[in-house]
DNA sequence: CTTGAAGCTCTAGTCGCTATAGCAATTAAA
DNA sequence: TTTAATTGCTATAGCGACTAGAGCTTCAAG
């Protein structure tokens, strides 16, 4: 019951280097090899990469992860830290959305500057990217 | 009147590191250098770094920047493209804030998820990051 | 047994900076 | 005028999280 890098490719995903930069990484324990240098993964290796998987889609940074995967290491550990690395990323999360909406409103100020046909010296949209001070608020 | 590299850093905001890469990139024109090698900026440079630096505050990629700078330089040429360049980056916006707030949904649900103070194995945090089909949606 | 897909390692490139090292020039104070 | 502090110079390497390519070897199906 074992899996080349490209049935773990296929089964979570990840791509086939992305995979071996994991094990680079130490995300992903180094693997027992075929005869032929291949690695050959086991089913716990696939559990773990769809946990990295799903981690990275949801935006954590590799060294939360790396703290996640020791935390499940160890068991008898209060869970703290798996609650921080939520609410952290949460947060992170929360700032991100809340600076792409000024950044919204301005684009679209500056997108809907320019009525129509005409030639960029009399077009607002450049003026409009040159100068800050045009913008509705702080971004 | 000109300024040293350090006056135009103060005066944008840009980092001194940032406009010698800026001007290694081809953004800024190669300034004219005083007799011992130092760089000496004139207003325009002061002008174009600004414009520069509220691009990229409202998240162009600098190849867009490139293009907006080159069209400024032919007033004649019609705008559309710079209309263009804002659309892009408005839609790029709203894509981002889109894929975020489901983002932010779930980290929600997965940071809510531990209701008090025990070990990681009875910990429902860790099983929510390793887990996607726990998920309310695709993210 | 042959062939084509898949695997291997190693290196370099992506983007937009940022940091460091080891110098040289400028500016202000003493 | 000398000195010291600050600022500037070039060149190189590093960041994060991959991705692409070269040149080779192994595997699995027919």
């Amino acid at each position: 019951m074992d899996f080349s890098i490209g049935d773990l490719s296929r089964r979570t995903g990840v791509k086939v280097p992305t995979i071996r930069y994991y094990e680079k990484e130490g995300l992903l324990e180094a693997p027992l090899r075929s005869e032929g240098n291949q690695r050959r993964f086991r089913s716990s290796d696939l559990e773990r990469l769809g946990f990295i998987k799903h981690c990275r889609d949801l935006g954590l940074p590799m060294p939360a992860i790396r703290d996640l995967i020791d935390l499940s290491q160890h068991p008898d550990k209060p869970c703290e830290t798996a609650n921080r690395i939520a609410e952290d990323q949460l947060k992170a999360v929360r700032q991100r959305i809340a600076h792409l909406r000024k950044l919204e409103a301005e684009l679209k100020r500056i997108a809907t500057s320019c009525e129509g046909d005409h030639t960029v010296t009399e077009c607002n949209v450049l003026k409009a990217f040159g100068d800050h001070g045009l913008c509705l608020q702080e971004h």
